[in-house]
DNA sequence: GCGACAG
DNA sequence: ATCTTGTCGC
């Protein structure tokens, strides 16, 4: 699995890219089955704006355990600036090449940032399902240029997360009295399904732990890589 | 025109 | 994203 050589380097190009995907998402679909041996993938990036490195991480968890089942990296070079609504032209490739480098098939992967909760409908979660065929759900920190209503206190509350009076997502308490994350299909799964495998993931922190454990992945290999650089 | 803007 | 210590609170 590996991203098309001719990944687009200017914002035109990758605006017509993001019109040719968009009618590819498939926004409905099954939560994976919460059995052992079910995979479920983290992805996450981390820069090094000096020396302009990307490291990807993606990490393979077990989904009726939460146990990792497997770690993967890949680091290069940022092949896009970051411009809001054009964020998977900067991380996709990276991940790709990180998932690829997994031995198992994931049953989902998830993503840190939006699905089709974006400008066009084809956020970071959504171009990266379509790219490689994988159900993939995104679960974002901060809540975009989207409304929603401050979900009840409990954990488990939701609100619709709203975009030009359309329903893109939902902004989901995994923690009591804690910010809610922002959950929205990336591809071939429900918003109802992405919802309660956000919530599967989420026994103890905010954040899932897929979303966790891919981030301090990245970081350390990002570290790794600008120390061996010298 | 200006501000806001996933990571 | 990243720059960054201690501190308040369960």
């Amino acid at each position: 699995m590996s991203v098309p050589s001719d990944w687009p380097s200017t914002e035109r190009e990758a605006l017509a890219e993001q019109q040719r995907l968009r009618p590819m998402v498939a926004a409905d679909g099954p939560a994976p089955d919460r059995v052992a041996g079910t995979l479920v993938a983290g992805v996450d990036v981390a820069y090094d704006d000096e020396r302009d490195v990307v490291a990807a991480a993606a990490v393979l968890l077990d989904y009726a355990t939460l146990e990792v089942v497997e770690e993967a990296t890949a680091v290069g070079q940022v092949a896009f600036p970051y411009l809001p609504g054009l964020l998977a032209f900067r991380e996709v490739p990276a991940v790709v090449e990180a998932l690829g480098r997994l031995s198992a098939e994931p049953a989902l992967v998830v993503c840190d940032g939006y699905g089709v909760a974006h400008p066009r409908r084809l956020g970071l979660a959504s171009h990266l399902g379509v790219l490689t065929g994988l159900p993939t759900i995104g679960v974002a920190k901060t809540p975009f240029t989207f409304t929603y209503r401050a979900p009840g206190a409990e954990r488990g509350a939701w609100e619709p997360l709203v975009d030009a009076g359309e329903i893109v997502g939902r902004a989901v308490r995994t923690r009591e009295g804690v910010k809610p994350v922002f959950v929205s299909v990336g591809h071939r799964i429900g918003l109802a399904e992405a919802t309660e495998v956000t919530l599967a993931l989420t026994p103890h922190y905010r954040l899932p732990e897929t979303t966790r454990r891919a981030d301090s992945l990245c970081r350390r290999a990002l570290a790794e890589a600008v120390s061996a650089a010298g």
